[in-house]
DNA sequence: GTAAGACTGAACTGGCGAGTTCAGTAGCCA
DNA sequence: TGGCTACTGAACTCGCCAGTTCAGTCTTAC
């Protein structure tokens, strides 16, 4: 194959290899040696394609970050036009929103993110659009399609997306703080979560679920 | 006063300046001469009363997070016995926990938590008790009280104390990744966060409040 | 007053890792 | 063939920091 090969795609396995070892031993503990090996790589390559050990973590990072907000777009994009019956599409659309948040990558970014924001204060961007979260936000366009529709009780989207969001990972990330959550817990965690949500933002047609009062 | 003091204290301002210098570099950027200094103490005292920067590290997490954990549990105690108007108590025990979570300590302490739990695997049961989060655990059985007297539908309690936790933590960290979050905007977050709270786990007779359909 | 022990400041060792250099190799195009 | 470019591997420099040593000081106890 006489493509000129090489450049692109060894850029590419160093971004994923950066991200894997960067997830593994945090930016500090990981060193660049591990990440050109672990890339398949020398050395002296890594630093010929980005420049620095910083640039190499922001460029990581970002790569990471729009695949991962990518996935959870795409699964919101399934709220569009709900079939008759909003509670099944809800919580599966939950649920794959739980298993991108989930997402062993997803968590790594997230975790450096925090870490390194002091350092690193532009890549909290990757995250935030121009009016608060991303994801968050298009959450909240689906909410308020469906308030405006009836299927949901009028109230701000915002605050809506926000809580059903925070329903979604706030047990799982509790519960499960180091590694991913056996895909059953998801269900359960996604399950409840919709169903709190349409008790508080349902309105009568929608029916909550069999949960609860048992 | 002719107390062994030194020991005692200096012990306390060496615990106290590394938990500020690793909230402020994380653990690998703080150095120990940097500690020392911010303790106004020198470098071979650390290590005297502190033999290694894990050690210190160690310590300093776990009395922080004590601290951390103490606050939330008294916060809890209020709710022990609520007047016979649920909606108002809980609306203050929301604001008053959602400050302890929002607190400059307890934020840094969750980031350096969650930053180098794979290095210190140990440190995380300083927030884990025997059945899973330890103030989750607290609000579950408050929350079972106010069930059993027929002052919030009959559900896991458990999950309602996971959720509601959620519904607090969840937008306050969206919203403010990095810094604490004003009062007024915490106060409107704990409001929301128990507005829907009471739509989902209320009785008739409690009402949400004035949130909402506006 | 004096001895024991906590503390100080400064200097030192040792290791580790970022970033560089360089001589050499493999594929590609004329 | 011969030159260009991307890559390799190994060796090297340099700065940083954990942890130690030590001579000297200050406090307290008897």
């Amino acid at each position: 194959m006489p493509t000129p090969r090489g450049r692109i795609d060894k850029r590419q396995a160093i971004l994923d290899a950066a991200i894997t070892v960067f997830a593994r031993r945090g930016y500090d503990q990981a060193c660049v040696q591990e990440i050109a090996d672990e890339a398949r790589v020398a050395k002296p390559t890594v630093y010929n394609h980005l420049t620095d050990k910083a640039t190499l973590f922001r460029e990581a990072m970002t790569a990471a970050a729009r695949t991962a907000i990518g996935r959870h777009l795409a699964t919101l994009d399934r709220l569009t036009d709900p079939g008759d019956d909003l509670q099944p599409v809800l919580r599966e659309v939950a649920l794959d929103l739980l298993r991108c948040h989930c997402d062993e990558r997803a968590r790594a970014v997230r975790r450096l993110l925090s870490a390194e924001a002091a350092r690193f204060p532009d890549l909290l961007s990757l995250v935030h659009g121009p009016s608060g979260h991303r994801v968050t936000e298009a959450l909240a366009d689906r909410l308020a399609r469906l308030a405006l529709a009836g299927r949901l009780r009028p109230a701000d989207p915002s605050v809506a997306a926000e809580q059903l969001l925070a329903l979604l990972t706030g047990p799982a990330d509790l519960r499960w703080p180091l590694v991913a959550p056996p895909d059953d817990d998801l269900a359960g965690i996604a399950d409840a979560a919709v169903d709190t949500f349409l008790r508080a933002y349902g309105v009568g047609t929608e029916k909550p679920g069999p949960h609860g009062a048992g």
